[in-house]
DNA sequence: CATGAATGAGCCTTCATTCAT
DNA sequence: TATGAATGAAGGCTCATTCAT
């Protein structure tokens, strides 16, 4: 089975109330914290407790699936940033813009002690981002060899700096929001960018160091 | 009364006792999240859950004098990086580095909604936070008058890298975190320099934008 | 209708469907007590839990309809025991060891209060349980006639006796039960037998007295 | 720690709310299953729910604890009547009629699946149960000597008649139910007695035959 | 008709908070 | 004043029953 069908066999009305209250409990847990009441989850995707139950037999299967939703986009879109993008640097700041899109559920995922253990246990999950870090590390190296991205960094430091996008920023004002976050990234990009830099201590992080876990 | 002499006057064992469930409370919401049980906390602390009440009326209590000890020391951190630093670069520096100290008790504060709420509600942490944001504006004033920081940034998105560093890093190994979150603290400073870089889109943030929530 | 043509007329695979889903609840309810979720009879019966409703439109008309099974047989094997047997000591003695037959379904019968209730409000099943009592008085009484049961018990004592062999006794291995019950049954009809014995305190014990209920 | 002294350190209230706890359990256990709803079990004894669970931590261990009240009190008693009567066969009477004043806790205790699991796991529960087994096998062997109690039985066989009386009997009506029982015990003992009698099949029942279980 | 998905009432259990000792 | 027992509201979860497919 490979990424892109998983979860297909499911009666049209199953189906539906499956996805409703995936997005449910992506906003809830983003709004309220991961403890949300799994009724108030019900709720909002509009269906009664004993639905979401049958779906979902725990709060941790639901957070996995939420985990693995995630991991498994981010997969798709390194694949293609990967193949699509001219450049290997272009790669990585698509890369790393894409973290502004899955920036919601992973949030959530790394808030309760709850979740974090979810996200470590779950083989799907271990599996998608493993990958994941397989196409980080060709990029990187790519990037390098074009001389746009720094040579003394790992794929490991970049993911780390990714994964710092990952979360919330503080501003709250919508408006201010919009454009900071565009900000942050480019002065992580310009401090990746191969120029005259300060020496970094230590050695390169790789995807091993992080895997390692 | 300033902030240097909070809390003073307490008999020599209540003292203790509320210096030791202050403590538990920290361990324990680091380590167990901000549900864990008063009861937990209290027996942690070796007292009973009575003693626990008796100091801090209730949850909030608790958290919101975890958040003041926490936002006091950046303040007073803030303080002495500006007066003792020589070069406003190394006031910046330094401002980002004391994030790692304070990681563990941030961390906690942005975790549970209600954990956010006393952030956002307890005048005396906004006090301390716009104290230490008024400090950031002079450091980064000058760091530009020196030519040491990109002229484009402005103290909201110092502030904002800087937020970035005080959530915990995915999890890894200690030997790699001990360098890795320093290389990342060296890559953001890198990009903040004043160097050749990519121009930033929309505007400076300032202070005044993160205040506004 | 008569005890012997009850429940005829269904079409074939509703009779199957049927006579699975009592098997099914039988042997779960002595499995696993009378509280087994109904969908999971269904499940053993090999069949949806709507089929399962179709046919029993609740927890109350399974139990009915196994205690009337139960009772049916009972009354049918009291018949021809008295019919059959020699003497009316022979018809006792088959009486006590039709207990063993009929053990599983009864004792569950005693188990819930539910299952204690219907045991008490059905109708048929009354009729059948008051037909085989029925039976027992003109055994007894023919069984004291011949000076082979002994003349102060009445056949209310000899079902109480009976009624106490209805249940498991205690867990053991199997090797000793198949003999313990055998002999706890002949220690019964010792002390029933017309014999010198200690007399008998109160009065004798009448089916009547069992109906009051 | 000895059978007579368990349990013994608790405030004072909090000792009486223990013993009002279990009085209620063992009432509702006995009336409405071993189902009864926590609350209602807490209600009945006058606590609130919260109460309850402290004392007991879930539904399991209050059965475990009245299982152990009913067999420390069998216990007790079978040391007594082995010390006080004057002959075995007056000790046997005296344990058989024991069975009327641990009946209710029993019954429940054979009831549920539940329970019959925490019959068999708790030791302490089976430690009682093996001790009043052995003061059995003494008191049977004594009384064989005397030549009260028929040669043919062993320990194994009274105690599963016991047993059977541990049950509730039918007759609902509490006048007949008051002298029913004590008839039924004559007539086991009679059954038991050392007349000629019918010879019993298969072998004497050991202690060690209930106890492999 | 059979199926199994959906519903929601109800019970179990936990824990914040109060209060008697 | 410190303790920890008691309370009860609230959330998790199960399952009897209904109903759309």
């Amino acid at each position: 089975m490979t990424v892109e069908q998983e979860e297909t066999r499911l009666r049209a009305d199953a189906r539906r109330n499956r996805d409703q209250i995936l997005a449910a409990a992506k906003e809830l847990f983003a709004d309220a914290g991961p403890d949300v009441p799994m009724e108030e989850i019900a709720r909002r995707a509009g269906v009664g407790v004993g639905t979401l139950y049958r779906r979902f037999p725990d709060r941790t299967s639901l957070l996995r699936e939420i985990a693995r939703d995630t991991f498994r986009s981010v997969l798709l879109e390194a694949r293609a940033a990967e193949e699509e993008e001219p450049t290997a640097w272009d790669a990585l700041v698509r890369f790393l813009r894409l973290t502004q899109k899955v920036k919601l559920s992973v949030q959530l995922a790394m808030l309760s002690p709850l979740a974090r253990e979810v996200l470590q246990e779950d083989p799907r999950t271990r599996e998608f981002r493993r990958e994941a870090l397989g196409i980080l590390d060709r990029i990187v190296e790519h990037a390098q060899e074009e001389g746009t991205l720094r040579p003394d960094v790992g794929p490991g430091d970049v993911t780390i700096m990714l994964s710092l996008l990952l979360r919330e920023l503080p501003p709250r004002s919508a408006a201010v929001a919009s454009f900071a976050t565009e900000r942050c990234i480019q002065l992580m990009l310009d401090g990746l960018s191969a120029r005259p830099g300060t020496p970094l201590p230590g050695r390169a992080v790789t995807s091993a160091d992080l895997l390692m876990e």
